[in-house]
DNA sequence: CCTCCTATGTCAGCATGCAGACATAGGAGG
DNA sequence: CCTCCTATGTCTGCATGCTGACATAGGAGG
């Protein structure tokens, strides 16, 4: 086990702390999630519909980053333990829109104070305005990206 | 389609924020590699044994922040391709260090150029000094979360 | 010397995520 | 009206990643 004998140069690449940043974030959601009985995907789709309700699977699945075949896999699950309501055919074209039910409403509620404090906690080092500056930085990388 | 309508709560997250930026780069990897014949989790492999000559499968799982168990895949894909070389039995403990080969060196080389434009790309919107603030800040929470 | 304890490599089973493909619904444009 | 074209939901494999488990090597501590 050596001692971490110098600083690499992939821990000078934005790239690399940043994953390493997420991949931290994950493992702390997926602890404080897991009593609950969530998946952190699943998590992300409860508080997007919460924030948005009537989102369709194709919708959730891009906000979500992920594909239209895995969010669909995520809603049946919440879909099955009762947590969401999805028609069963569509009104207008072939979109299903999706809402919470209550208990779907409740259980996001217990999720989203657990997740916040984990947020809260991993970027604690931080200032609130660093966090607010970290949060600007990222949202414009992010915009240029998605261009 | 909506349009956009506000700007949802969570993009006022910065965990949600930054889970959207590194989606961005491993798509945008993924791309520039996949003509190589590479993932992104097999280049990681190769960039930190460029860096890190001699690491074993443990030590390359924590730094690419998967398991061991992924890691042994990953390893066995690039060895059977002859980018790398493990010796069949330890010297000292178990962990078998890892060498590139020439063909491995190689492959790295080309694939480090395209990574490292791709990056380039994602955070162009920031200055640099704005990128060295964003590096150092992330790594504050990085370090702060592994203890 | 003997006994935990940790770390490592590896195996098997399972869940998740993805690419590819298909049918279908609605709109755009001639 | 008819013809593309796009978007959506869903099905079928396939690849990847993880949990749980096991055997083994080395070191710590009595």
């Amino acid at each position: 086990m050596e001692q971490e004998e110098t600083v690499g140069d992939l821990d000078q690449s934005v790239g690399y702390v940043l994953k390493q940043v997420q991949a931290s974030l994950h493992t702390a959601m997926d602890e404080v999630l897991r009593p609950l009985g969530l998946t952190v995907a699943q998590y992300a789709c409860l508080e997007l519909l919460g924030q948005h309700p009537g989102l369709s699977n194709s919708e959730l699945a891009r906000r979500a980053f992920v594909t239209r075949q895995s969010m669909n896999l995520v809603l049946r699950r919440l879909q099955e333990r009762g947590l969401l309501t999805r028609p069963n055919h569509a009104a207008h074209g072939r979109a299903l829109p999706t809402e919470l039910t209550r208990a779907g409403q409740s259980t996001l509620r217990e999720a989203s104070v657990a997740a916040r404090a984990v947020e809260q906690q991993l970027f604690s080092p931080l200032s609130q305005a660093q966090q607010r500056r970290l949060r600007q930085d990222l949202a414009a990388c992010a915009a240029a990206a998605n261009r």
